[in-house]
DNA sequence: TTGTAAGCGTTATCAA
DNA sequence: TTGATAACGCTTACAA
């Protein structure tokens, strides 16, 4: 079909391995300008295109890179994809995406489906803290993990500084007079759930505010499941006037809670999101939340990912903090004297 | 690094062709039921997993699809994708993913490095009528278009049946009581767009209203510019009191455009969206809308492509139009006397 | 039913 | 600076 080496080589009288040298830019230096040139003139005239599966299977190198998502349909993923899409492709790397909608076993079917694709690295966004395949798959392959860091093994991560962004909630909501502040909390098994639920108690406790009674855990990202925690919580102890969402869809759950209980989002409660979706402006209320850069932590990772690659320098193992922002919306409001 | 086909051929003592065709699902009946037994086990015991390169460069086959999406975070994709994916990886295929931002140029340029990749496929997603490179990739490649049809070459194509869906719409407001109707159409260039607008029409006259002065469309598929096109289009007529949208960010944009002109939704409006994003219960209003089964629409297209890479018989090309459904929000009531 | 042998398009090693 | 050669792992005529 499309021209190859030997095509070329066949045309210019020259030794195919002479053309390879000259196309491949590791090796160019080695050939005769003059060459060079020739055969990249030819090459282009041909419109020879490499095939990479010859050149995979001489050098094992596929130029592809496992990404591993839960799901895509959830908003906070697409903008990753893209940021790993672009930074990977400029460097004529092809991601190979998959969902494993947070079930291990699936996720180990889709890693072992990766790693017989013979990928060459691979970035995570799964979130689940015990991780038993990650110790394992970290010895054979390169890996980046992104949204979350590893509890156990030492491995690059590109995540948001969860702290900071729980921070900011939790001092805007403090700002606008709250005190009774309660979090909607992730799901245990998740490594972004755990970590701002950390962060808020952290947070509460700088901030002289106790958090007994005041964090409940849902146990899948759902708004639905949201929904449920934050109606027993709200009608557990009704001077709660302030939630914070370990992200936005349970941000949404809450309002839905408080909407049922007749409680007014932001008259009665505020309640701000984390991640800030797409369309997080126009819900109803439209809701205040914690910005992070879903772009940036994908081309970083990706960036990670392909630095690895260049196996000469043993580079340290880089753990990435992007920091978000507060994005103030309807979601929130000062504190109402009663 | 991982067994060979090799490996095993000598630990079995004999030949690698045999083991080739035992551990092939389409020769192994070429070969003694008793050896492939053995071979199936050996495999298995010393982890053999086949080598895509080797097979792929042997045969020219790359069990890789290229689907082009003009944008994954527009959340009409992602549902798509997932089809799609949930689909080809069950045959044995995986997807490539790439965007294109609905840039001509960019399509071009990520068709190349699909095309250079070897893919077996191609699902388009893009929905650019006059579309330059489709008569010739047609030519060189199975193609499956989605959410679209071409308008002039005969391409295998899954789409939501548009005419029933903008029927199922406008009836709604029909039912409702309103008469003087508006569309804020897709850009001219989109294959959606067009067929929506050109649906919009037909079920106008059918029920005896004219559409004359009441379709506008934007240039580009956001709410921002939704909402400039419904700017001009709700004071260029006061008497308007409903419009469809030729999808979801146009409605919101509409429904942004109506709240600045003052005019409430539903109350003194009522707006249809299309294609039922996620989040489309919880935005205020609630949105109205058409409901197009993304999944399946990314299932049938990868049924469609993989059939077409089976060419025993050339199967007739197949436009498959799958049967949206009105979803009833808060985003559209009775038309109020005045 | 199995073995032989060639070749897919590259690249790495060695020699010239 | 270039050429010759072998090999990456697999499939497929063809022969036995």
């Amino acid at each position: 079909m499309s021209a190859t080496l030997k095509d070329i080589a066949k045309k210019l009288g020259i030794h195919p391995a002479t053309v390879s040298r000259a196309l491949n830019p590791r090796t160019s230096h080695l050939v005769n300008a003059a060459t060079v040139t020739k055969v990249r003139k030819a090459a282009a005239a041909m419109d020879y295109v490499p095939n990479p599966m010859a050149s995979g299977l001489r050098t094992s190198r596929s130029h592809t890179i496992g990404v591993v998502i839960p799901d895509l349909t959830n908003p906070l993923f697409p903008g990753m994809v893209r940021g790993i899409q672009d930074t990977l492709s400029r460097a004529g790397y092809t991601p190979l995406l998959v969902n494993t909608d947070n079930d291990p076993d699936e996720e180990a079917h889709v890693v072992a489906s990766l790693s017989a694709r013979r990928v060459d690295g691979f970035i995570l966004a799964t979130a689940r803290r015990d991780h038993p395949l990650l110790a394992d798959l970290s010895e054979r392959y390169p890996i980046v993990l992104i949204n979350r860091v590893s509890d156990s093994v030492q491995l690059p991560s590109v995540a948001a500084d969860e702290q900071h962004g729980i921070r900011l909630a939790v001092e805007h909501l403090y700002g606008l007079g709250h005190r009774t502040i309660a979090h909607v909390a992730g799901p245990p098994w998740s490594s972004t759930g755990h970590e701002r639920a950390q962060a808020f108690a952290r947070t509460m406790r700088d901030h002289g505010l106790s958090t007994a009674k005041h964090v409940a855990a849902v146990d899948g990202w759902s708004i639905d499941s949201a929904r449920d925690v934050a109606l027993r919580l709200l009608s557990s102890d009704p001077s709660i006037t302030a939630v914070v969402g370990a992200n936005d869809q349970l941000a949404l759950g809450t309002i839905a809670a408080a909407r049922a209980l007749k409680r007014r989002c932001p008259r009665d409660i505020s309640i701000v999101g984390y991640n800030d979706m797409p369309f997080m402006d126009i819900v109803d209320p439209p809701l205040t939340t914690v910005r992070v850069p879903q772009n940036e932590i994908g081309s970083e990772a990706a960036r990670l990912i392909l630095s690895q690659l260049v196996e000469d320098v043993v580079t340290p193992v880089k753990q990435v903090r992007l920091t978000p922002e507060l994005v103030i919306r309807g979601s929130t409001a000062p504190l109402r004297a009663r």
